[in-house]
RNA sequence: GGACCAGUAGUUCAGCUGGUUAGAAUGCCGCCCUGUCACGGCGGAGGUCGCGGGUUCGAGUCCCGUCUGGUCCGCCA
């Protein structure tokens, strides 16, 4: 036996007990004649003292940090008691040891704190996740894994899995590929999720299914997303938007109450996509402040009669204007505001430039257009944006998309800045309604100007209303024409997505479940018949032979576990993550082949072009 | 596909308008220390300034290229 306590749990009440302990050294404190050493393991630290003979010996066998070792001796209470430690009122006085492995001085501290950089903890990850905050961290997941198990389980839910070889999808990201040996020059894919799979389970009967699996999409990374990442894949038979919202806002729930200890409302608020959009630039806003958009202008419609014809070219020539009240910002200097302006002109907002209006406390309203502005036209602004004395109201003008965005990025900035995002404050809530289609002008169709391209994924029902729209319209879009009124511009989704401050955490909808309307889908999409059979005849075929009505969900489960841990950073949740090209930085990975093994797999590996 | 930032001791960083022998903290090694817990004190070792080219009497510093890492935009149904 290497011990019989964790180096976390020797209490004043185990005072006098023989033990034995093990675990790594974190850290030694020598005196001349005496020598203090700091146990730890996952379980806490526990303070070692070699005295006298015991002392002598570390002459002879000297450790080091992190050398794994295994002490005996006898608890005592400690004449000096360490209040930051739950074993600090004991320590082990040590009558015996063994040095179990030596180690190398490790690159960085293996502390709650460390001092090695992002690249070298990705690199010794074996090393970073001995570190208390990591460990945590991934007893977090675990114990979240456990909670959304424990809840659909209890509701009936089967966790089923779903093969990873798979067949490649045009729609939606790039697919990572697996070249077939025993199919010469043929490829799997690996699943973006498993959609159809869990959509023919429901086919087959099994009402409810759910699986925590990993998904697999190869687009452009950044510091919260990794090529492979973890979801939880839900899926119902027999119900309606209203069934799925009710379930799965119960499930996350109880995840947040079981994980965190935290209440979540109940029930969570909801807003239409259209809603989020005007009142907050974004389609998962973060409602843990207020600070909404001020629509003055929105695509050349005048709201606030102020801005019309104000004589101001700024505003009389954008498309759009909205404002954001900052409360009591009035006091904002002129360095700052001049600093929020060149934030918003960085080249990822890409605005001209920011106006703003100080409405004094004296009630007098100053703004950087009193040339061009009166203050009458100022006074119809205030009143517009229901600015107090004391407020700040900055306005930003031009193209709707642009500007939109750019003011849902000043909000969270401003939020950020005055700190109302705090890490402990959980606000959820759904978005209902999203379009159904988007727009894009990259690929077209004969006789189209751009494509529709489904927003959420083909399987998408439209709302119930919509779906006559969606018979009756061609999807083409003729030339000189604007896709913003076509038909299909209107459609509205069977979709929600579940937001917790700001961040999406699970999104999914109700399902095509008949093949005419199916087709429909894909015709729209501009998927030929033939394509259609081709790529997707398993689930037209299924769709045949009775499908249920169904709709689900899919969570991003390492974001989840971010925010339960009040962390941004997701690879904090991943034991083993890659950077951000995609790169395991502790594998080398990826990494070329064997000429032996390409001949095997028939693969021969072509020059890029420029 | 694009933009920006960084690369100097094991590690985290400083190094101004180019100018003698490139610094600090921490870690590491040695000596001293019986109550520390971020122990303390004294001493020591440790550098191809990412790489390649250029400008210059002279480059860690300026220019060009390149590699690596980071952040973001596009992208991610």
């Amino acid at each position: 036996m290497y011990r019989t306590h964790t180096c976390g749990e020797l209490r004043l009440s185990d005072a006098g007990k023989k033990v034995k302990l093990a675990g790594w050294v974190q850290r030694i404190r020598k005196f001349g004649k005496m020598t203090f050493v700091d146990l730890r393991d996952r379980y806490g630290i526990t303070q070692l003292v070699f005295t006298e003979a015991m002392n002598q010996r570390l002459e002879d066998q000297p450790l080091n940090r992190e050398y794994v070792i295994q002490a005996e001796g006898r608890v005592v209470e400690r004449s000096n008691k360490n209040p930051h430690l739950p074993t600090g009122d004991v320590e082990l006085v040590v009558e015996q040891f063994d040095i179990l492995n030596e180690a190398k001085t490790p690159p960085f501290t293996i502390e709650e704190d460390t001092d090695g950089g992002d690249d070298l903890r990705m690199k010794y990850r074996y090393l970073d996740l001995r570190r208390p905050p990591l460990q945590r961290n991934l007893l977090l997941r675990y114990r979240a894994s456990r909670a959304v198990r424990e809840y659909l389980d209890q509701h009936g839910f089967v966790e089923v899995e779903t093969p990873f070889l798979i067949k490649s999808t045009p729609e939606g990201a790039r697919d990572f590929v697996v070249p077939s040996r025993m199919n010469p020059h043929q490829f799997y894919a690996l699943p973006q999720s498993p959609q159809t799979f869990k959509q023919l389970l429901m086919v087959s009967g099994f009402d409810r299914y759910y699986q925590i699996v990993r998904c697999f999409r190869d687009e452009d990374l950044r510091a919260d997303r990794q090529p492979e990442f973890t979801q939880v894949d839900c899926e119902m038979s027999f119900v309606e938007q209203e069934d799925v919202l009710q379930v799965f806002e119960g499930m996350m729930r109880y995840v947040f109450k079981q994980v965190a200890g935290v209440e979540l409302p109940d029930p969570f608020p909801r807003m239409s996509w259209d809603e989020a959009m005007w009142k907050y630039g974004n389609d998962k806003p973060d409602l843990r402040f207020d600070m909404c958009l001020h629509n003055l202008k929105v695509r050349n419609q005048i709201h606030c009669p102020a801005v019309d014809k104000s004589g101001f070219g700024v505003l009389d020539q954008a498309e759009t204007i909205l404002a954001l009240v900052v409360p009591n910002g009035a006091s904002y200097t002129r360095k700052q505001l001049d600093e929020l302006t060149e934030w918003v002109k960085r080249p990822q907002i890409g605005m001209q430039g920011l106006l703003y209006v100080r409405c004094q406390p004296e009630g007098e309203l100053k703004s950087s257009a009193d040339k061009y502005l009166s203050q009458e036209i100022l006074r119809q602004i205030q009143q517009f944006c229901h600015a107090q004395p004391g407020d700040l109201i900055l306005m930003l003008a031009g193209k709707e998309d642009r500007t939109r965005k750019a003011a849902a990025e000043l909000r969270l900035e401003l939020g950020e800045r005055l700190g109302l995002r705090q890490k402990d404050v959980f606000k959820p809530l759904w978005i209902l309604d999203f379009p159904l289609f988007e727009y894009s002008e990259e690929e077209s169709l004969p006789g189209s100007v751009g494509r529709w391209v489904a927003r959420h994924h083909p399987f998408t029902a439209p709302r119930p209303e919509h779906i006559p729209v969606m018979i009756e319209n061609s999807p083409l879009i003729p030339p000189g024409t604007d896709y913003q009124d076509h038909p299909y511009a209107g459609i509205k989704a069977n979709a929600y997505d579940m937001v917790i401050n700001g961040q999406e955490v699970g999104g999914g909808s109700i399902r095509i479940f008949r093949r005419d309307l199916q087709e429909k889908m894909f015709a729209a999409l501009g998927l030929s018949p033939e394509e259609a059979r081709q790529k997707f005849g398993f689930l037209l075929g299924a769709f045949e032979y009775g499908a249920p009505p169904h709709g689900g969900i899919a969570f991003g489960f390492d974001r989840l576990c971010a925010i339960l841990g009040g962390s941004d950073t997701i690879r904090d949740f991943i034991a083993f993550p890659k950077n951000n090209a995609g790169r395991d930085m502790m594998l080398d990975a990826p990494s070329p082949l064997e000429e032996s093994q390409l001949r095997e797999l028939h693969i021969c590996l072509r020059k890029d072009q420029n």
